[in-house]
DNA sequence: TTGTAAGCGTTATCAC
DNA sequence: GTGATAACGCTTACAA
């Protein structure tokens, strides 16, 4: 080890073997195994390596090469838990090709969000995978992402110039309020997400839209509430639901509302889904172990988040990403949805 | 623009305001404010810098400075509704002070844990908080991080060298318990964690404390089932507990496998807390939206974050960090404990 | 007040 | 088969 050096350098390593630092260079390149050398040479080398616990600084070699093997993961906040699933997905495919993920919770305050697009532009990562988040908090980014070649995909959202993962928010609650009212519901209430949020407008969408097409009269505003995915707003939507004209039905825009909702139901002394059935939107684990198991909309998440890692591969790789990767959704039927009660 | 480069640098807007680099440089300077120089050369430089959209390259200047703003954070499963909080914790005061968090899920596995280990000691991020994750799971990278003078700061272990916050594991379930034998209770089972993590370790050594202390017979491995954390786990032990001499507690070693242990309750029949008592650990979101409302050890897992990172950012200006951060556990007391049934 | 130049730790292009 | 050396984009003495 060096004496006046605060680490240790490929300098040191090739004093140690008694080479040049191009030779160490070498060994340590990917293409190692072709490179011709001679073997007691190489060996030098490596045994210093290990003698000195040396370690090459990806800094420098970022520098030199113009890539960091780093993306960004932009997205709202992780306690929600509809997004941990998602960056096991972006970090498991990151990892197995040499990327890293940094992380970064925006709140969904632009202040925050931009000063994370910043950092990861001045860190020069490759990409930045942006999930969630409300339609307008990349002010004037694109020139910047453009200036310094980070590529950028979206997941979640539509509508957007950029390369996305999506998922048909719409088709999907039209396929849970078809079903319902296949039980025979018709006061159906829906708890939604934040209005600013496009995947809580297309999911507040597709049940309208069912409820047009099946000629049953929306029952107008009385009928929605608008909560902000936690289980409290769910619980407190569902107590104001219970206030006004009775339903035989709640559809919530996610599991953790439909949790709440139970809690409201519960405490309300109805049962579900003997008085009111209930819909949620994800599958979160949760969903399957509460009692009655919750019926819901599966997001494969994980597998958005893989696929938003892959899609940014390809684009690392010149692929222009401009065809949207849709992710398809599935009703699981179980414990939560049963037939009016007569009467009801 | 400079035509054959990739990105604009310091040189490009050094060209576009008509200066030197050194000039550029100094307005971008941290102490910028106190540098004295002529205000319309400042002007000219901001001006070139907005126009060409710069942003300084941070893989240089830390390659130059020898710290990277980086820290590495370590965890078995950002699955796992334990971590989300801590995570939270760590990088909100890690944005506040600058830092960046690349963040590595291991699911415990030692190839995992080593690989991400180097990535993160190869690009020189300045401390590493290791979260979870079992005893043995750092081979020798001590010499390593030495070398790097990489600072690492453990959460939730205790009776290592290393700096770390900890928590008093054994003291809450020995609270927990004393709760349950004050109601009443003397047929108690524990639904434990994997034997390979000193949490899971300690949690159940303050329960037998606590049976000790008391005088009630420790019933033995009968009364002890082992599970690994999730929802599942903790169905699946209380079903084999279900099986065996009548419990009127179960006192589970976190909130996840209490969930599950109300699954398999209601599915045996049995009600919460009318026939059978449940604590839980952690105090995750859900304990206070389930019903009946779970009686649970509250943890204050974002505050550990923050105390890690803080722990680290102190370590960063000098301290040792040998004094371990201890943080407290409280009883949360809610709806699912009663007095055993008579005759129970 | 501003410019020149050395150097951070690599990789890659030439020589030898 | 191996060694100098010029970048990569920045900060910081030291000169001017």
């Amino acid at each position: 080890m060096s004496r006046n050096k605060a680490t240790v350098s490929i300098r040191d390593v090739a004093a140690a073997a008694g080479v040049s630092i191009a030779t160490v260079s070498r060994v340590l390149s990917p293409a190692s195994a072709e490179i011709r050398m001679r073997q007691e040479t190489r060996d030098r080398v490596v045994r210093a390596i290990e003698d000195l616990g040396y370690r090459p600084n990806d800094l420098a070699r970022a520098l030199l090469q113009q890539r960091t093997s780093a993306i960004g993961l932009v997205l709202p906040d992780i306690s929600n838990p509809y997004y941990p699933p998602l960056v096991r997905g972006v970090e498991d495919v990151a990892s197995a090709h040499g990327y890293r993920v940094v992380l970064c919770n925006t709140d969904r305050e632009p202040d925050k969000t931009a000063a994370y697009l910043d950092t990861l532009v001045k860190t020069r990562v490759d990409g930045v995978i942006v999930a969630g988040g409300s339609l307008a908090d990349l002010p004037g980014r694109e020139l910047v992402f453009e200036t310094y070649r980070t590529k950028l995909v979206m997941v979640g959202r539509h509508g957007l110039t950029q390369p996305s993962v999506q998922v048909d928010n719409v088709a999907a609650t039209r396929v849970a309020t078809e079903y319902l009212l296949g039980l025979g519901h018709r006061r159906i209430a829906f708890v939604g997400g934040p209005m600013d949020s496009s995947t809580a407008q297309d999911r507040l969408i597709g049940h309208q839209q069912a409820l047009r097409k099946a000629g049953v009269p929306d029952s107008g505003q009385d009928a929605v509430r608008v909560g902000d995915f936690d289980e409290r707003s769910g619980y407190e939507a569902t107590r104001s639901l219970l206030d006004g004209e009775a339903r035989t039905a709640v559809l919530c825009a996610n599991d953790r509302m439909a949790l709440g909702a139970y809690a409201a139901l519960a405490d309300a002394g109805l049962s579900v889904p003997g008085d009111v059935s209930v819909v949620g939107f994800d599958d979160v684990p949760m969903a399957s172990f509460v009692r009655p198991t919750l019926t819901t909309i599966a997001v494969p998440t994980y597998e958005m988040g893989q696929a938003a890692m892959r899609l940014l591969l390809e684009m690392f790789n010149g692929a222009s990403g401009n065809e949207p990767v849709l992710m398809p959704t599935r009703l699981v039927v179980r414990g939560s949805c049963a037939p009016p009660a007569a009467g009801g």
